[in-house]
DNA sequence: CTTGATGTCAAACGTTTGTTTGAATTCAAA
DNA sequence: TTTGAATTCAAACAAACGTTTGACATCAAG
């Protein structure tokens, strides 16, 4: 039976997600999962194998969880891109039922280990085409360099709400994040983003635009500097 | 003499940002730095209050390499946040000469230590103060959690380029990242998110305004589904 | 019943880890 | 020179870690 296996890797993926893979103890694992200690180097060669299973099956259930839209014929671009950042949100937002699945994958980014490659061929990948394929409608002018900045500025305002996420909570308080919402999110970076895409694309307002990129002189910049301020010793010889 | 001390900090940093708290060992460091094992209970109480200490000196680099820009009084807006979008790129930016810096405090980010309050305090927060200030220029009518929304969209475009930075060099290759730049880069944040604030503040073209905002109510989502596909064994008793 | 493969178990192994110890060294003040 | 605190050093410690071992259990096939 691979019934022991299951239960290892779903006892394995909350508390890799949670501590990361050097602070998780594959002792900690099988007490979880109530199974032998051995039981992973035989079901999964070694520590670092039963990670990469624990990754894939995170992604993979990211993805089940939130599958990708589909659309009839008619469907504008407009609301294509709603519904793919919607998505993108509800994948890896926080509030989710296992929220270990995205933060097991927001690990993965930051510090990629093998599992990284294949997790960006499955998963990865299929987004940035379909939104790449939604800019091309919105954008059709566009030159590729274009349309993957356009891509990278609306990937990065969706990702921000879980890589920032303990950082906004210390800025702003737990209480004022939650009242955002998903679909409130997904408005707005929505909104924001056809605004800036209809404007690059129909630059008809001279005046402002040509006031806009005259910016692009005054980037003095004085980047130099060492570092000041280094703290005195904490503990001498006899303390504690 | 802190000379000691100062050498395990200077070796500590990379050494920390490349493998993560866990994974380094003061061993390591110590044989890097060329003291002894005890130095660093000796200066720094334990590893956590070493690795704290390690985090401070990062943020005060980044900060001291890169600083906060200061304007006339007659500058307008929009070039406040252009030099405030590239002080941004510059201090999170890939290729500066310690990369290890941003590096670190992007760790900090994604899983908070002890040393996440202060980074936000000393670090974060004056950065938020000043993008909310130029938005609220940019932006006088609108309400705070409108200012909030847009300055979350400016930063995550910001920090994406960090973050999304391993899975970005897997989905595009080494070399196509890099042709990008960091000037490039702040001119297109900065021009996107100019575009979508003034588009919202001025919303005279009201047909396309009005098409866009009629998308809400097609937010289906089928949000269900369970993991499939979970892969077989991989060794049996005897390999190796 | 015997056989052999599959899976589980308690126990131990060998290594690496952060931390501590107590002696040795340095060096300015008395 | 003597004193005493500050600092460095080699060595060891105890705990925790991933992994392995060999015996034991289960069960269908011959």
């Amino acid at each position: 039976m691979d019934e022991t296996r299951l239960r290892l890797l779903n006892a394995a993926g909350p508390i890799f997600a949670e501590r990361g893979y050097r602070a998780t103890t594959v002792r900690e694992i099988c007490q979880e999962a109530g199974t032998n200690l051995a039981a992973i180097s035989y079901h999964f060669e070694d520590k670092e194998g039963f990670y990469v299973a624990a990754v894939k099956q995170a992604a993979q259930g990211c993805m089940d969880r939130v599958p990708l839209p589909q659309w009839a014929a008619e469907t504008s671009a407009e609301e294509k891109l709603l519904s793919f950042v919607t998505t993108f949100l509800n994948r890896v937002a926080v509030d989710h039922d296992p929220a270990w699945h995205s933060q097991l994958l927001m690990r993965e980014m930051v510090l990629p280990t093998r599992a990284c490659a294949e997790f960006v061929r499955d998963y990865v990948r299929p987004m940035h085409r379909m939104l790449i394929g939604i800019l091309s409608e919105l954008m059709p002018k566009s030159s590729e360099k274009e349309r993957w900045l356009t891509a990278l500025s609306i990937v990065g305002q969706c990702l921000h709400h879980r890589f920032g996420q303990a950082v906004m909570i210390e800025l702003m308080g737990e209480t004022a994040i939650a009242s955002f919402g998903v679909k409130k999110l997904a408005e707005h970076i929505t909104s924001f983003s056809l605004a800036a895409i209809e404007r690059a694309t129909k630059p008809r307002l001279s005046a402002k635009a040509s006031r806009t990129t005259a910016l692009e002189a005054k980037t003095k910049q004085s980047v130099s500097g060492t570092t000041r301020r280094v703290d005195r010793p904490a503990r001498k010889r006899g303390s504690r």
